[in-house]
DNA sequence: TGTACATCAGTGAACGCGCGTTCACTGATGTAC
DNA sequence: TGTACATCAGTGAACGCGCGTTCACTGATGTAC
């Protein structure tokens, strides 16, 4: 009838995979906890059943989308890092400004990481205990880390332990992109000339960062 | 029996504030989403219908809700401000400690304000229009950015446009506040000594913001 | 001070709903010989 | 190449559940006279 290569057939063949992009698909349109595990089957055309011979049950499905946004987020990261010419601190920069755009650009995925309330989950052992999703979410980090750390090599921030660095401008970033998606922003900036600049925002904030709020004596 | 000064009688006499009170106390207890109607009822001791002679719906009740944590939160900022001695810059670095000091200490609060997908509620009009949520949101806000005012006339921060200065504040308190509460920071960068103490981080990264990441040449 | 009556703020039964999950099943696929 | 059989990945009915909300009701309270 088509030129459609798919099977058609009793097994779906890629069922994993559709049914992680429909839970996706769903956060984009009904946010996080707009979502179920029957709606998720039915986006992907299959009974309600069938999901549970991919996932142990629903927050397995969830786990799994979590690190995998998380997985897509640090090569976002670090891609902005390789593609950068120039310092390391344009360099840098350019990680800050995709932190804020991947929010932007990917609200769904961003959305997934940040309200799925899943950090807590791993009910309090003695012993911290390290699952994919929390490896994942420590990667993302440890991009803006060695950025940090490049710059301080290269003599643009002060040497020494990076970690208030980077915990500042992680901070900064990640505060501008809540608020820039949950609309505050937009209400209490955008001009009467129309929609508010994510890029030109992330940009002006980039650059205070950089150099402090304070004048300089 | 008891020195309890209850009425005990059919009318609760309280019930709205009581049931608002319930509802961040299960906000606590069970996260954002996992606090419903009947529940919120159950813990006021009350019929699960009584609700509803206070509360259109469920909507209505957690939006009431958002507002008074959002008025909560600017008289709590406002008050560090006006509690604190020095400088205006003293001042408004207290104002930003206080934001973070509020999300950690009011956590249930914070949750309400900024996890519960109310602030795109107004189903787009052509005009904005402005809930009571939206000018609670607005005022704590404003707290943030009269700070930076009267940073800019005491000749701290350089003069002009507020905005870039007041949005880069709230973005770094904000981001440092979700990362605090989502335990990210803890697990990352807890001390083999034992917990992570906010309020130093909260200093240092204010410390940061103030002064940039950039070494002086 | 007493009484009639309107209004307020509860109760408890009932509604329809969609959820997560289980289960016995069956069709499709892969593999050993 | 063919056949028997194990395994995989679907189906659809069924479960029990708690939810939001409505409704007719009733007890308590306030008010006019």
């Amino acid at each position: 009838m088509t030129d459609s290569p798919k099977t058609d057939s009793y097994h779906h063949g890629q069922l994993r995979r559709a049914l992680l992009d429909a839970a996706l698909q769903l956060v984009v349109e009904r946010g996080m906890n707009g979502f179920t595990m029957r709606e998720v089957a039915r986006q992907a055309g299959v009974s309600h059943a069938a999901p549970y011979h991919h996932f142990e049950d629903k927050s397995a499905l969830v786990n799994a989308l979590a690190t995998e946004c998380y997985d897509r987020f640090t090569v976002a990261l670090r891609s902005a890092w390789q593609a950068t010419e120039g310092s390391a601190l344009v360099k840098f920069q350019a990680v800050g400004a995709s932190y804020v755009a991947f929010a932007m650009q990917h609200s769904a995925e961003f959305y997934v990481m940040t309200r799925s309330e899943l950090h807590a989950l791993p009910h309090g052992g003695d012993e911290p205990v390290y699952t994919p999703l929390q490896t994942a979410a420590t990667a993302a980090y440890q991009a803006l880390t060695d950025g940090v750390v490049a710059c301080q090599q290269a003599g643009f921030i002060p040497s020494g332990d990076p970690m208030p660095y980077a915990l500042t401008s992680w901070a900064t970033v990640h505060g501008l992109s809540m608020l820039l998606l949950d609309g505050t922003v937009g209400r209490l900036f955008a001009s009467p000339l129309g929609k508010i600049d994510a890029q030109q925002i992330s940009g002006m904030v980039a650059e205070l960062l950089a150099k402090g709020l304070l004048a300089r004596s």
